[in-house]
DNA sequence: GTGCGTGCAAAGTATTTGCATGATG
DNA sequence: CATCATGCAAATACTTTGCACGCAC
């Protein structure tokens, strides 16, 4: 059994015990967002289940990323200025973002959080959450093929 | 003489070598933003420039904020999801967020920058900037006075 | 059956743009 | 005096909300 059943398991745990209800269009929503692999907008995520389950509504999508979120399933992340993309939850990272073809590799640094760690306690600044996003260019951006 | 001084004529270098023009307007609101200590929302440097220059436009900030960020005198910062804040450019730093309060504390770790680095080379990736935001509860926050 | 969920359209934010008029180089 | 800049309103992009109807519990 993969991640996605156990992850649906867990979202209708979580609707039940917050007293809502399950429906067909909240386990199309999840369960299509937890087969994806990467960065989503909603726009995308709409137009994607929308060919699985036609009648779906905008709104409804994101009423249920809200709820991912919520549910711990999902993670909001806004890079640079547009819209929100959507990511399943794993281990913390960070991410390196392409600024030249919009690639996004996700890393993860222990050495960083903890310097973090240290940096805060200058400031008596306790953290609860950080994100950290280093623009530039990926490796094939940066070396062009000529 | 001040830095504000200084910034007013780089600011109006940059719009001569554009072909761009001097206007009271634009004097205006980088005058009064090269004053300002922070960081500050479109809306707000509208309301605050509108006491001095009354006829001010909303589009015109806007405008003018965007030349700023051009002119590399001003720096577009998107904290969480809301609105954009600018801040006057200075050296390099990243920031403590307090969701308590929204207080914004300025720091600077040329040790982590250099963990940047290194992170990056696993990845062939080339560095041109980053965002690091660290949230959490500032020290007022954090300890209640009680 | 009751109340929550849905889809739609409308409203909300934050920002940008078209346009007629006005100021600058 | 040709351009560019301005202020306004309308347009845009993204997201949220009100509401009538329908489905889950």
């Amino acid at each position: 059994m993969g991640a996605h059943d156990e992850k649906l398991e867990r979202f209708r745990d979580f609707i039940r015990k917050r007293g809502l209800k399950s429906t067909r269009q909240r386990d199309d929503i999840a369960g299509w967002f937890f087969d994806y692999k990467g960065h989503i907008s909603a726009d995308r995520i709409y137009r994607e289940v929308k060919r699985v389950s036609p009648g779906i509504g905008f709104s409804t999508v994101y009423r249920t990323m809200k709820l991912l979120c919520e549910a711990g399933l999902a993670h909001e992340r806004h890079f640079g200025e547009g819209e929100a993309l959507y990511e399943n939850v794993s281990a913390h990272h960070d991410h390196f973002i392409c600024t030249d073809c919009g690639r996004i590799i996700e890393f993860e640094n222990p050495q960083i959080e903890a310097l973090q760690e240290l940096a805060a306690r200058d400031f008596r600044f306790v953290i609860k959450s950080h994100k950290m996003e280093i623009y530039g260019l990926c490796e094939g951006c940066a070396q062009p093929t000529r």
